[in-house]
DNA sequence: TACGAAGTGAGATGTTGTCTCAATTATACG
DNA sequence: CGTATAATTGAGACAACATCTCACTTCGTA
């Protein structure tokens, strides 16, 4: 599914962080979990593994991983933040906006425009995320009726 | 940029949607501004311009235009949703995770996906948002120096 | 023009994210 | 294998962001 968690660990490592306690739970909880997670989830999940991990650690390690391309931000079509392991493949999501049901495709569309961007812009390519905005089969006949 | 303001409204009204004030004024807001806002900032300006509309409707209105694939939300790589009128053509985003600076594409490497897609899971397509993640130049010197 | 349903404003409430600072800990180095 | 030290942490205050409720207003229809 995407990069093991030794080769996480390594990465922080070599990136100059220290592996912490906080950080390790962290990525162990995404990558455990579902395909994505709210804040509050992975801080509950966090804090089942480790009780004494504080919550501003846990947003501390989110904000650390995003910057380092092992974790992706999605609002999924709605001011909901949702977080996620960077998926070591290509990675798009089909979100309803009506229900937030989400599918999740394997198939990628980007892989010689992130090889120009590089060229063109000096950009240091981490990692790229799709999202197609629309309503789902269910959806089209009754909108309105979103559960959140 | 996007639809005409007058085509906005009229789907409004086609959905069996009121137009109302707080929603006009969303609408023009989000037109006149920059590509993308935060919440608090398109607040302010509708409130500058209606200072009688409530918070809760420029939320209520951002829903709704999220729902009818108008509106755009996106987590720009961070926990900070913002929105954006859905761009008539494809547009993608690089976000530098280090300092936010976004730069727009006009090219689209997804229109062929995007129609397979509705045939392969009844999906009503309303747009997609392409988020590419990395360091920009600037960024790739001098890493955890973000401004924000 | 009057009616009814849809939508609204205000502010309480809930959620999510950030900050500060003394205490702790991971790593490099002797 | 200890020790120094700079990075990181936990707790909880704080701030920002988003939602909900409910009495009142307004849009669109007839």
């Amino acid at each position: 599914m995407s990069a093991s968690l030794h080769a996480i660990f390594k990465r922080i490592r070599a990136e100059g962080y220290k592996l912490t306690r906080p950080r390790r739970v962290v990525i162990e909880v995404l990558a455990g979990g579902e395909t994505h997670m709210g804040a509050s989830e992975i801080v509950a999940a966090v804090r089942q593994k480790a009780p004494d991990v504080g919550r501003a650690s846990v947003y501390r390690a989110l904000e650390l991983l995003t910057r380092l391309g092992v974790v992706q931000v999605s609002a999924m079509g709605r001011a909901t933040t949702v977080y996620m392991l960077t998926p070591a493949c290509c990675h798009h999501h089909l979100v309803c906006v009506e229900c937030r049901r989400t599918v999740e495709l394997n198939e990628c569309a980007l892989r010689d425009l992130e090889k120009s961007l590089a060229s063109r812009f000096g950009f240091q390519v981490q990692g790229h995320l799709v999202e197609i905005y629309g309503r789902c089969e269910a959806c089209q006949d009754n909108p309105g009726s979103a559960p959140l």
